[in-house]
DNA sequence: TTGTACGCGTTATCAA
DNA sequence: TTGATAACGCGTACAA
């Protein structure tokens, strides 16, 4: 397959290549010869080699994506908006697994496979990240992370954890399970403040990593030496494993303790009770980020896009 | 960055570009001239293109990796047995959002981009699309349809399936969720068979799609007019949706129903109870997926791999 | 062992 | 409007 080239198309048109590649491109041609070629590249199938076009042009349509995981509802729910948003792109997936070292890798890839721009989901912009990124020289969009040097694509942090705090504001004791700051500065930092800066009464932090089996620990080891009226977990998943650590201390959601997540991601529906939680709209997240993606290829500046989202009150509190 | 080419190296270094790129592809050179090269190669930080390595190659090391959906544990988990596997190609995932038509314009792609193969997470090997792979000239490879005209790695339904059904034999009345044979075989009809195989009284089957919301539905509609003693769901996150419609019709599990899923990813943790599920290792499905398209590279033959799994008992019987 | 010359498929330049 | 020709970066006969 696919081995009709442009020359072919030409002899069979008898035209020169050159008059096919203008056809092709928009260029000048008389009525006549387009007609021409019409019919012969119609019913040669023909396609244009991607490799040859992208030689020529020293560029790609083609945009690395790099995302910490992709067996997360957030994730997959972007990516799912950049899809939809994405017109004339080819969004390679670059899966780091939460690894840093493996982000270097995938910013590498760059280069090597002549990519057309990056989009990065961050968790964790340390500095040889952020060099390496300056270093390119094609479009940067990153997600997750609010850093000024950097066009961005935020969820509102400050709305989403003042929303919850507000909630449970009045709440006695309150146990909150955080990420480490230096490991996600956004959940560690922002959301978390947002959310004590609410609360008026007494309150414990612990800190897991975003999964449900050191969240399930995490709280495990904390009700073993206190109870706790509500407990708010910076993400579903890690409500969730706070749900499960609960429910093997025979204690009762939401009548003993309230559980409030974030994300508003199908886990939030799957366990019961049902998590209240504060819902960002990750589709938008995704479709902005492509937008910006385009907008940066034109203009390059560190436009910042914060997207919003809802208090979805459910069953846990 | 990137723009130092081959024939940069050969002129810092003194030699003509055909020995640098011998040089690079393992040919002969002199001790003396590979020490020179390396100096310059070295610290030019010097990346070959791609896009002109395929041009002249005729292929590429992209393999296109075409997914029904991403927010699938097993899917993400045989994702991630396809990184670990990987050695030196590029994974290229296409989601065709359980869209067939999707499917048709991955497909396309191949020639498109020039992809050095294809392997496909396949739910329904419709005619079109099983001419349309037979009509490329690369490598495939298939999962999750045991289709003999293809290399293929599966899950053993019939083990799984029959494990299930075993455990369960003896229930006086059970409801099966199933799907649509149309729309998955291997499920709806070789799993589905190997369960209903096993039982010796009376059953019903209801259809959903895969998604907890119409599993939920369906499941709802049957309890209306009947109890049953088991639920047996052909995954997870449906089986997680016959939970929830149980709760909300006050049925408590396992006293008054039990029930199975088959995958045995997250969501059986995830829910309470824990559901007793088959448990495949869907990461081998992915390593094996890779070795198996390396093999195809070398020598195409419809091979067949066939991963095994286990029955976790948990909460839910 | 090394270098020269050409081709992969495409686009761009420049005459005609 | 058209066509011949030169590039893009790399690999590889072939000759030296």
């Amino acid at each position: 397959m696919a081995k009709i080239t442009i020359t072919d198309i030409a002899k069979q048109a008898g035209v020169a290549k050159s008059t096919v590649s203008r056809y092709l491109n928009g260029g000048s041609v008389s009525k006549k010869t387009r007609l021409k070629i019409d019919q012969v590249v119609k019913d040669a199938d023909y396609k244009p080699n991607a490799f040859a076009q992208s030689l020529k042009k020293q560029t790609s349509h083609t945009i690395g994506v790099i995302v910490p995981r992709l067996d997360s509802f957030a994730q997959t729910e972007m990516l799912r908006g950049l899809d939809a948003a994405n017109q004339d792109d080819i969004l390679l997936i670059l899966n780091t697994y939460q690894d840093d070292d493996l982000v270097q890798n995938a910013i590498e890839q760059v280069d090597i496979l002549g990519l057309g721009g990056v989009i990065l989901f961050a968790t964790n912009l340390t500095p040889t990240i952020k060099d390496a990124l300056h270093a390119l020289d094609v479009p940067v969009v990153i997600q997750g992370q609010n850093d000024p040097a950097f066009a961005r694509v935020i969820v509102d942090d400050n709305l989403a954890g003042s929303a919850i705090g507000h909630v449970a504001a009045n709440s006695t004791n309150t146990l909150i399970i955080s990420v480490d700051p230096q490991q996600d500065f956004e959940v560690g930092a922002v959301r978390y403040q947002a959310v004590t800066s609410q609360l008026t009464k007494h309150y414990d932090t612990v800190y897991a990593d975003f999964s449900l089996a050191t969240a399930k620990q995490v709280t495990t080891q904390a009700l073993a030496t206190t109870r706790y009226d509500t407990i708010i977990a910076l993400s579903d998943l890690m409500a969730a494993g706070a749900l499960q650590s609960l429910k093997n201390a025979n204690v009762n959601v939401p009548e003993d303790t309230s559980v409030y997540g974030f994300g508003g991601t199908l886990i939030s529906d799957l366990v019961s009770p049902n998590i209240t939680t504060f819902a960002f709209d990750y589709f938008a997240v995704g479709q902005q980020l492509y937008h910006l993606f385009k907008q940066q290829q034109i203009k390059p500046e560190p436009t910042k896009i914060i997207i919003g989202g809802t208090l979805v009150n459910k069953q846990s509190n």
